[in-house]
DNA sequence: GATGGTCTGTACGGTGCCGCACGTAAATAC
DNA sequence: GTATTTACGTGCGGCACCGTACAGACCATC
């Protein structure tokens, strides 16, 4: 199941020079996940590198007593398994999918080589781990001052861009999970959410309804966090037309 | 202020090939900074890079409203300042000096120059990211789940273990700013642990009496953050002798 | 259309931390 | 040695969230 080039969007593979691109494309599986699939387990030895498609990834953190807090969200902009090329052997969080999609994969020992051609997709690479950092910076600071509203309205928007969708589904128990609340919790903030019209919530399924009020509620940890993103992507956009990146020639 | 050979240590600029170090040396700086000092704040354009020798810096989130909350500590085991060489420009946090001491400091331009020989030192900074993923990670889990005294457990070992010594230097004010919890929330915290014998305190000096309770009372993210960083300091003593990083040969 | 599983709502006491206000004691300044 | 600053202690009401328990509401299946 080689894929061809770009038949669908992972934002760091598009945005690789087809050069590059070409060397790593016949070692690219497109596969597909179901929500709850676990990619990789904390100090697990990864096999495989992720570049999500369609399907959106939470970092976790699982704690003793078993329970788990998100530390970031992946999607389409992104890969998993950064531990990979960053020089490590095993998995740095668990990462488990949150809604169900496609991923291309692509075996350890193939990414860590071309990573280590020093070429685009290092570059590519390290500057979306940047961005990764930047939201764990600002998810554990979220953690510690903001209230399960402000970080419910934050998470349904990180995860709705992602999704280019306004429909989330999603169980209370499971947004208790990545949040690291109590289900109940849940129940009674997007209960007031929706009581004010800002989402419909139904049996698994969220809707949001005024993404405006949503942005208001939640804290400014999104914005910051949004902005990476932003200009993550436009960054990549530049790059577009496959021409190289900006990289000193000869660096390497 | 050119730097002899590893005249203090940082675990990193140890831990490189002698024919890097050399091409470095010329321009690392020894400076000394106080507590309070900020080496840069959150998206402030980085001039330089920082390798603590003897002081400890926090990496604080700051929120809208003034207050902060601590992602992770770096001393003398790690660099300051990622986003030189991860390819953004400015600064993914605030670093802000907990502990007086020194550090090497060394020209953005210089740092990343040498980073791009895609050489030992980018393997080292890229390896040491990584156990800054997952203290950030282990960070926000902590933040999310555990009380003030847990999490002033951990703070106080994860310092002692990078100043050498039993005694740290910080007022409850300062303590409260790096946990993100009140001042009071401190003096009640810090109060029980002295009523049990495991610390004591005295206006801005904390002494660790009783280290195995001090770790008794600690979450698990101590030994997690902990075992991380025994096994890059085990990796980098390997290296030793100054030999070649393990790197594939050829790779660049 | 009865059954069992999944998902959501509600209720109640408990607790960890907050916000605020004020008091005290040690260090520093002069 | 008096004044001021810095650091710490205390007390009280409040609130967000927790733990536990249980009830209802929807869904799938047969």
């Amino acid at each position: 199941m080689s894929a061809k080039h770009a038949p669908k969007k992972n934002f760091l593979l598009e945005a690789m020079p087809a050069a590059e691109f070409k060397r790593i494309a016949p070692h690219l599986e497109l596969v597909s996940f179901e929500k709850g699939d676990v990619l990789y387990e904390f100090e697990e030895k990864l096999k495989y590198g992720y570049f999500p498609t369609s399907l959106i990834a939470s970092l976790l953190c699982s704690m003793e007593d078993g329970v788990t807090a998100e530390v970031a969200v992946v999607g389409r902009e992104g890969v998993l398994g950064e531990s990979i090329f960053m020089g490590g052997k095993t998995a740095l969080t668990q990462a488990s999918v949150q809604h169900a999609g496609e991923a291309y994969r692509l075996k350890s020992s193939i990414l860590k080589d071309e990573f280590d051609q020093c070429g685009a997709l290092q570059h590519l690479l390290m500057r979306y781990t940047q961005t990764l950092i930047v939201q764990m910076a600002q998810t554990t600071g979220c953690n510690r001052r903001h209230t399960a509203e402000q970080q419910l309205s934050r998470w349904l928007l990180l995860n709705i861009d992602r999704l280019s969708s306004h429909k989330v589904s999603m169980t209370q128990e499971s947004l208790a999970n990545v949040l690291g609340v109590r289900r109940e919790t849940i129940t009674d903030v997007a209960g007031k959410l929706q009581e004010s019209g800002v989402i419909s919530y139904s049996r698994g399924q969220i809707e949001i309804i005024d993404r405006t009020k949503l942005e208001a509620l939640s804290c400014e940890c999104y914005d910051i966090v949004k902005k990476q993103y932003d200009d993550l992507l436009a960054e990549l956009a530049v790059k577009e037309g496959r021409g190289p990146l900006s990289k000193k020639a000869g660096s390497c």
